[in-house]
DNA sequence: TCAATACTTAAGTGAATGCTACAGCATCAA
DNA sequence: TTGATGCTGTAGCATTCACTTAAGTATTGA
């Protein structure tokens, strides 16, 4: 579905007409992506229009980066232990 | 569980002392991380002695390491789309 | 021999998840 | 004004998860 309104808006059948679930599941999706203020959307007549919230985009753009740099870490931690161990092993 | 192993072989009521959970979850999570080849375990007299396997934990480095790339591809790629999304906003 | 110790197993519990089914309610077009 | 369209809300269901409880078995030390 973000990848779909990351195209430009859509209704919430447009929405749902390629996914292999009902319209209230979707409707259900949506309100949590409006809750986490990923997506916003405005009804007009009997149609609702959702787009993506691209403030928020960059906000998760940066938590993305700062997991990143900790993901980093912690994975050159492993790669040392491992070394570290490795090379235990082979000295006994 | 995984990181006391990382520092030495342990038996099962070691691993679950610190661990806010009965023994009998602690042998449900063990049983799970033996089937997944992460820890392997020998049962001697009544006692039950478990290590990490570390040639699965170096697959997994070299799956995260895979990961980690496939991350940053799509990292960059969010990052660009963003990017042109926010100067066709601009545009406006 | 018998109690304590170390583990094992099966069955059940409670909360969360991701749905569907269904009964609506506006809105719009004819 | 009526039927179709687009959406909404609620109830319920199946599944999964991460446990606990309880009732074992096997081993060990005194």
């Amino acid at each position: 579905m973000v990848e779909r309104l990351s195209v430009g808006p859509a209704s919430v059948s447009e929405l749902a007409k390629p996914l292999p679930m009902t319209l209230s599941a979707v409707i259900q999706h949506l309100k949590v992506l409006e809750e986490a203020r990923l997506v916003r959307s405005e009804k007009v007549g009997r149609v609702r229009t959702c787009t993506l919230e691209i403030g928020t985009m960059i906000q998760v753009e940066r938590w993305i980066a700062e997991r990143k740099r900790f993901w980093e870490r912690r994975y050159d931690q492993l790669e040392a232990y491992l070394a570290q161990t490795a090379s235990e092993e082979k000295g006994r």
